[in-house]
DNA sequence: CAGTATCCGAGTAGATACTG
DNA sequence: CAGTATCTACTCGGATACTG
């Protein structure tokens, strides 16, 4: 963002796009989430639920459920007995990565800042 | 982040640091305020609430002490009768900006992903 | 001008129990 | 295994009114 140039009245589709973003990752889960099943390619809901350290079975059916809303993972059910049920990353989903890279050293700088001073 | 390469255990540190960044930018309002502030350099309270449509002054008081607490905004306050006020962006909060590049442009992939397809 | 105080509804999230 | 149902507590955010 060159903020010199800003203008609130001129920038409403870009302000958008951040929220979208924004409204994606949203939330104390959904990188975490993410994140786990990213590492394991496929990953079951019993495995994330441990995966994801602190998240109830409620947050975390509705988070895969957004997630899967937003197109970044799909579910996929196998014929087993009792059913097993994959989740993975989209090609979309994938394309968070220099997102989550960028938010990750941002973090680490402002800890620094905030923290280490 | 490489997804191949994450394990859940071996990465808290990097999720904890995304989870930072979030902390920061969360909410309806967060990166509204800081736009109206980054464009005009130095901006009053009652500015921000004229720029950043829909806001109440209680959610920008609100907003403004948790920028500032978190060192991205400095509070400025002019001796004139009645007083005023000076919002303005810190170099850390300056920093920013890659990253709310990065998040435009994902939202607007991403809404073409969801919306237009 | 630059906020604070108060009230209130809606949504978020945890705990526990239950189902096909 | 992969969830849903229910109850409850807490938080977010809007509306309105008020203050130095």
């Amino acid at each position: 963002m060159e903020c010199e140039e800003f203008k609130p009245n001129e920038y409403k589709e870009e302000m958008m796009a951040v929220q979208d973003t924004m409204d994606v990752l949203q939330g104390k889960w959904k990188i975490k989430v993410l994140s786990s099943i990213c590492f394991y390619d496929k990953r079951r809901f019993s495995d994330i639920l441990n995966d994801v350290y602190g998240i109830s079975n409620k947050m975390l059916s509705k988070e895969l459920r957004d997630l899967e809303i937003n197109q970044l993972i799909t579910r996929t059910v196998l014929d087993t007995h009792p059913v097993t049920i994959h989740y993975q990353l989209t090609e979309h989903g994938k394309t968070l990565g220099t997102i989550i890279d960028n938010l990750t050293e941002w973090g680490k700088r402002h800890r620094k800042k905030i923290i280490g001073e």
